[in-house]
DNA sequence: TATTTGTTGCAGTG
DNA sequence: CACTGCAACAAATA
């Protein structure tokens, strides 16, 4: 069909040709089809958002990898340089576009720049086609599915997408032939508009990491771990190996995922076809599925939380007195906390961009509710730096998370820095690769080096206080005071009943403490079974049940006490939920 | 209202 | 390895 439209593509996430219905949108009818991508300053270091080379240089891989994709099929990437809201003005007259296709993106920056850019659109007469395709379904309507507010357990979000049903399938590949842009036009010259490399954008240490950006590494990595369908059918997450470096124990297709290089569609369009073909397949949250639904929760989320990404102003957020300690955060930030894990997987950080998760975990509890107090916030800075698959509403949700401060609560669960990454790799043998100070010291030392006598320091050439520092805690005491901080601030914001200025009425403190005392009374009148299963299945008369709960039946069958003790507790706490909806009619 | 459940804690016991 | 105590949270469920 002969083309009648000029149009634009413009990349910002997205960055592949599979499942990319904007990409599709653009090269229908069209005469000529200009894909852009804006080097937008606000993305570079000078600005004030911090980016590692590791994560920039992976965006010009992912771009180069778009351009051989776009030349093989007749056409160029242009990649721009600028403000979009500079930039497109130009473009759009001297171009002649009618139509500018860009993917959905629901952060609070891309929103911002995506409503001047439609404006300037509007006002040159230019169609505006921008279709929902980084997350699996449109998460706006997750949310008017749900009532008008996002969910905010996994239990009540995989419940709202079973409703909901499957997302939408990939969008089919785009042509083999994509009309280039018109010939002469001095904002797409080719000399003028290459993918630049690291050095040219201004970095002068050169990336490190092992992760090479583009579709089509992404492709390459989502079929290298399809290769193995029982693995995929039976991925544990929680099982999975912190340690494991050389073959790490998860896809790594996170990176991937946060650029666009891979469709989030495609990849759980794949796990269904799998879990077809094994029905014992594993189940979210567990499930690789459930990974991307952790993903979809947390965009759900974060896109109708105001302030998200602080404690202040964030109605999810619990309001916890950290400290401003800014000697611990360096320590932890420049890996000399002298806990050797955490000052490997910092180092992993540092150097490769990408940790696993649960050395994610072991890292972001010692920075905060479980060793040094220090606020989430500080760490989502230094992973929003650092991290090759930084992703805006996944790194806040998940350092909440882990700081106890939204989502989980269970803030006496505390990892330990010596024996959590022991369990996994008891030879220490991430450490000796990411702090090769410690290679020559003894297995049995090597998660603890300042308990090895000196002369054991002096052979393995690594005396603790000279050639690695010495720990700057006592994690047995600090990690008590972190608890009893975090519980008297548990306390104080339920005294303060949501703290959006709302609130039901407290009664300052001592409602939480009667909580509490009514607690320990029905703990107490479990009468010390416990939450074993054995215990529990004997008295049912079953086999184990998956939970710890059938103890209480226990309690009743001996007639201890039925737990009421300690009244007082008639106030009601708001739910984070109500609070969220009290937010957003706010608002 | 009472009880159970919640992706991923640890130390101690038998 | 299974279980319990630790000290005890918030949401879901019954």
């Amino acid at each position: 069909m002969a083309g009648v439209k000029n149009s634009i593509i413009w990349f910002r996430k997205g960055l592949r040709l599979h499942d990319n219905p904007a990409l599709l949108e653009a090269c229908k009818d069209a005469k000529h089809v200009y894909p852009v991508f804006v080097l937008d300053p606000h993305f570079l270091q000078q600005s004030s958002y911090k980016v590692s080379v590791n994560r920039y240089n992976f965006l010009l891989e992912s771009l180069e990898d778009l351009q051989r994709s776009f030349q093989a099929r007749g056409s160029r990437l242009l990649v721009l340089r600028g403000k979009p809201e500079e930039v497109f003005p130009r473009v759009f007259q001297e171009w002649g576009i009618t139509q500018l296709c860009f993917e959905h993106d629901t952060e609070p920056y891309a929103k911002a720049r995506d409503a001047a850019v439609r404006a300037l659109a509007a006002a040159a007469g230019v169609e505006v086609v921008s279709p929902v395709s980084h997350t699996l379904y449109d998460t706006d309507m997750l949310v008017a599915r749900n009532g008008g507010s996002a969910p905010l357990t996994m239990q009540s979000f995989t419940k709202l997408v079973d409703r909901v049903g499957d997302p939408p399938a990939p969008a089919p590949d785009p042509p083999a032939a994509i009309p280039p842009p018109a010939e002469g036009m001095p904002s797409a010259a080719p000399a003028d508009t290459g993918v630049p490399s690291w050095q040219e954008v201004g970095f002068k240490e050169p990336p490190l990491t092992i992760f090479k950006g583009g579709e089509t590494e992404a492709l390459a990595r989502l079929e290298a771990s399809f290769k193995d369908p029982k693995w995929v059918a039976g991925f544990q997450k929680p099982d999975t190996d912190p340690s494991a470096w050389e073959r790490p124990s998860t896809t790594v297709l996170s990176p991937y995922l946060k650029f666009g290089c891979l469709s989030a569609r495609a990849f759980h369009a794949r796990l269904l076809e799998v879990y077809r073909a094994h029905p014992a397949h594993s189940q979210p949250p567990v499930s690789l599925r459930g990974q991307l639904l952790w993903r979809e929760l947390f965009y759900t989320v974060g896109s109708t939380t105001p302030n998200f990404h602080r404690m202040a102003g964030n109605p999810v957020c619990k309001q916890i007195d950290w400290d401003d300690n800014p000697e611990f955060l360096a320590a932890w930030r420049e890996a000399r906390t002298g806990f050797p894990w955490i000052d490997a997987i910092m180092t992993q950080l540092r150097t490769w961009g990408w940790m696993h998760h649960l050395a994610r975990h072991s890292v972001a509890c010692f920075l905060t509710r479980g060793d040094l107090y220090v606020s989430w916030e500080r760490g989502v800075e230094v992973f929003e730096e650092h991290l090759i698959d930084q992703d805006h509403y996944l790194n806040a949700a998940n350092w909440m998370w882990l700081s106890a401060s939204a989502f989980f609560s269970q803030y006496f669960r505390v990892y330990s820095p010596i024996v959590f990454g022991r369990k996994y790799d008891p030879e220490g043998r991430f450490i000796r690769k990411f702090l090769p100070v410690l290679k020559d010291m003894p297995a049995k030392y090597i998660y603890e080096p300042w308990n090895a006598p000196l002369e054991v320091q002096r052979k393995a050439g690594c005396v603790i206080g000279r050639d690695y520092p010495a720990p700057i805690v006592d994690h047995a005491v600090a990690s008590k005071a972190c608890i009893a901080r975090m519980a008297a601030a548990y306390r104080r914001s339920k005294g303060e009943g949501g703290g959006d200025g709302n609130d039901s009425g407290g009664e300052g403190g001592s409602g939480g403490g009667a909580a509490a005392g009514r607690k320990k009374a029905a703990a107490a009148a479990s009468g010390g079974v416990g939450r074993g299963k054995k215990a529990a299945a004997a008295a049912a008369g079953e086999k184990p049940a998956t939970g710890r709960g059938k103890a209480a039946a226990i309690a009743k069958g001996d007639g201890a006490a039925s737990g009421k003790a300690a009244g007082g507790g008639s106030k009601r706490q708001r739910t984070l939920k109500e609070t969220l909806q009290a937010a957003a009619s706010d608002a």
